[in-house]
DNA sequence: GCTAGTTATTAGGTATACCTAAATTTGAGG
DNA sequence: CCTCAAATTTAGGTATACCTAATAACTAGC
């Protein structure tokens, strides 16, 4: 009688990879996406550059590999040199795929795991390029298809749709008024971390005051708190 | 008041990669690990090109980048050309890091989100090398500290300690008996299948009778079964 | 201790996804 | 409509991690 555990250690192939989505590839859809390149804006190669980090040539070097790869419909964008570059339908079904398993990682992490909420975000934004259907569909059931993550921002369906609300960043308020919390950005963890100081979760009702430099607000019962003009930008409220 | 929901998609750079351990190299130090290489058995160049579906020469150039990283000890395996390659304390070390995220990983799936015993496997296969210290933590901490994963394989403590058990593959039985479950391997989906329709599962009684060809196992109260070779060897036992 | 056969390594290539530096293209102002 | 600066693309390079084919090193058997 031998001990030999490892024998059970699982042997596989290296490397993953689903059906042609390279992680990056996925990363650049999620970024034409969210600068608007999903509702036919044009987005330009400087400003995917910028908010993926990296240099404007490699910008264009993917894009001409993801508008060149399959013929020319069955494509994942639409891109003309110097013209920038926006989603086609398969493409946008892709990304709007994608932010649907990175808003339910993050609300799994924050409902199951017991996540701190300026955590989440990075571990989802690894994490959603990894995990299969099956996951997705798991994570969505425990929760009870959630419409929501923890930031308040609206997780697309599977169909990819997605629920869509007006509001305005707090920092474009002129005028004093009581609003609704929509959502906070997950941009910063840092900010993140005041604002849950200051009590603007999504859903809070919020006493606004605009002052020189920043606002004046109070959440609830609790006594004001100044929030300063970078954090009022992260955060969109609904007008009561 | 603008929709403009996108704004709120996360922004970040692109490739993820901690302190220097690709995906890739987890895997061979797993791999390394599965065959021996931690406890001063050393593996061969052919063996780690087996398991790990890749072609001789890939290994070898592997092989030499790991042993040449970091001037000599700090090197995460100790290798000599032609002779054959061992985990260092380091790279045992990491390795059955790798191997903790992978079991708490298959746990979590199974008991929380109520995966299939045979598609744990796969899925843990994949987060393992993803997952931030805090996840680990936090479904260790869900779970309970768990010691067993659900193929009944002992789950490395985070000091690297782990609970070994001897045990044989019920393939290597030659008389009748009776036999406790240990463990059951998730190699083969198919075949894990098979052993649960039976009710060979971790911690299951079995009344077993060797036969030329296979054996015929009675698990409970259930009627008795015939169980070839193939699937034997993936199911080790205790004597009870 | 030599040779055949297996095992391992070197040499040279591929694809991805980045980079910098040098063109080029565009479009705004005069 | 022409020039010039900014935006973009081309050209050429890096690193990872694979590959195949050719060479070299071990090791058994005689």
């Amino acid at each position: 009688m031998v001990s030999n555990w490892w024998c059970w250690i699982g042997r596989f192939g290296l490397g993953r990879q689903g059906r042609g989505n390279t992680e990056s590839v996925d990363n650049y859809l999620k970024a034409i996406l969210a600068l608007g390149g999903g509702d036919g804006v044009r987005v330009t190669s400087s400003a995917l550059a910028e908010r993926l980090g990296v240099a404007g040539a490699s910008v264009t070097n993917m894009l001409q590999k993801l508008a060149g790869a399959g013929a020319s419909d069955s494509s994942v964008v639409v891109y003309e040199r110097h013209r920038g570059v926006m989603l086609s339908e398969a493409g946008k079904r892709r990304a709007l795929e994608v932010v649907r398993h990175h808003r339910l990682i993050e609300t799994f992490l924050y409902e199951v795991l017991d996540y701190p909420l300026e955590e989440v975000h990075e571990e989802a934004e690894r994490l959603e390029h990894f995990i299969s259907e099956r996951f997705e569909e798991r994570i969505a059931a425990k929760l009870g298809h959630p419409v929501f993550d923890p930031h308040g921002h609206a997780i697309p369906t599977m169909g990819g749709e997605m629920a869509e609300r007006r509001s305005v960043a707090l920092a474009e308020v002129t005028g004093d008024g009581v609003f609704v919390v929509e959502s906070v950005s997950d941009r910063d963890a840092a900010r993140l971390r005041v604002m849950e100081a200051c009590g603007l979760t999504p859903g809070a009702r919020v006493r606004v005051a605009a002052e020189k430099d920043g606002y004046r607000v109070r959440v609830g019962g609790k006594s004001a708190v100044e929030v300063s003009r970078d954090v009022a930008g992260d955060v969109r409220v609904v007008s009561e």
